[in-house]
DNA sequence: CGAGCCCTTGAAACTCGTCAATGATCGTGG
DNA sequence: CCACGATCATTGACGAGTTTCAAGGGCTCG
């Protein structure tokens, strides 16, 4: 199994050999971190960068009342706090899901990234795929009613850890509980438990522990909108059985 | 009056004389647009990169229905769709909200950008910092009530447009509907009038026409939980009489 | 067996959306 | 100069989606 960083940074362009294993030797250390637990703080200005090998992560905000909204999810492959290299400070925390092992990265690696070419426009993809999926989040925030939010949800979330090698056919582990689904939806826990029903209902997905089975992709799909092309996978080629890839146009 | 882009970049770092004649000289093609018309359209490849000069628009995705979220302002200095260069295709689009002057810089005056460190920092930046917005556009629209988002939006324009120079005192022209206000915050337009009646009832804004005056902003602030971290303009130097700068701790 | 966590359910209240109509303002043309 | 249409803001009534409160049930683990 190849390092998960590398596996990603590929989904976006060729490395050489030589980019291949320099990124194979930036990892200072590593640790692993229960579920549950908070890896960076908001207001932190971390001094090396963190990188998740394994598990599974959310970025969140929290609102004075206590309230929280989770921006984000992170598997294997991705940073946490890369922008804290600009941006000085984190605007958000970032808390475990499940059992994690995070890498550490020294400021001075990510500087001889940057000067990498290729690796450096790989980066720049990461951080503009980040983006875009933040714009679809909103949209599906404001304009979706909730079932269809949580199916979108769950094709994202196939088709990313499809990409992070992490699904298994149109089935993937989702170790998360229904109050952290409400709270990255934006619901109450009591009406994300009675939308899952009705999406349940619907016989395109099926949840078993935390385990999700799409039955019909394409079908979840169109009842809630769904489109890739914000992921920004075009040139992935791993196109398992039910061909997932749909296109607006 | 400088050139807004460079006056931009110059809220993150200084530049150099020879960085800001370089940036002085980049634009191709320059050209007006009417209030309300597309500028860039999903699924665009566009060729060079739009920049806006003047004027007000937004980046807005579409539903099958015709519902539209607006996914983010863009105010004079702002890049359209610099993330083409690296993601290929728009994924979402760009329509003009009042009359704008937009310009074009060509792919490969962008490259040599990228190749001039201080300047592709402060690009690296401008990101950054609009993905960060995002999160927090997210966490009013999941965890706050109709009034205090808009109010959350009016807080933020307010150092947005500050900083872009557009903003006299606490007073800013706003040239945007009800409606795309509703679109902007995922409500109706009807439930939009009443929550924009409820905010003006607390005497801490008012708005004739287009035009906003925040009357007392740390209360505005402090009713709807903004804080300006997110916009990560701690360098900032210019801070007009009320002092807007609410930080959390 | 009990504690704790998570999922599920019911009922009542409230926020917000929809439908439909009325005003207000402004630019245009007769 | 006024009537007209167009666009935007406003209002009322009603209904739907969603939240809150409160309680019960299932499962796992010590």
């Amino acid at each position: 199994m190849p390092n998960p960083f590398i596996r990603k940074l590929e989904k976006f362009t060729p490395l050489s050999a030589e980019d291949r294993s320099f990124l194979d030797e930036i990892v200072e250390v590593s640790h692993t971190i229960e579920a549950d637990s908070d890896i960076i703080h908001e207001g932190d200005a971390t001094e090396n960068v963190h990188l998740i090998t394994a598990g599974f992560a959310c970025r969140y905000k929290l609102l004075e009342d206590g309230s929280r909204q989770i921006v984000g999810y992170l598997v294997p492959g991705d940073f946490c706090d890369l922008h804290v290299f600009i941006l000085r400070q984190m605007d958000h925390s970032i808390a475990s899901l499940s059992r994690c092992t995070v890498s550490e990265i020294s400021r001075s690696r990510i500087l001889e990234l940057t000067t990498r070419p290729t690796i450096a426009r790989a980066l720049w993809w990461v951080t503009l795929v980040d983006e875009a999926v933040l714009r679809e989040w909103l949209l599906n925030m404001g304009q979706r009613p909730a079932d269809q939010r949580i199916a979108h949800l769950l094709c994202e979330m196939l088709l990313r850890l499809r990409a992070a090698g992490l699904a298994d056919g149109d089935s993937y582990a989702l170790p998360i509980t229904q109050v952290e689904l409400a709270d990255t939806l934006g619901l109450s826990p009591v009406h994300m438990n009675r939308s899952l029903q009705k999406l349940r209902a619907t016989g395109f997905v099926t949840f078993k522990n935390n385990e999700i089975e799409i039955i019909d992709f394409r079908k979840l799909a169109e009842s809630c909108g769904f489109t890739s092309n914000y992921l920004h996978l075009d040139k992935l080629q791993t196109r398992p059985a039910s061909d997932p890839e749909v296109s607006r146009h």
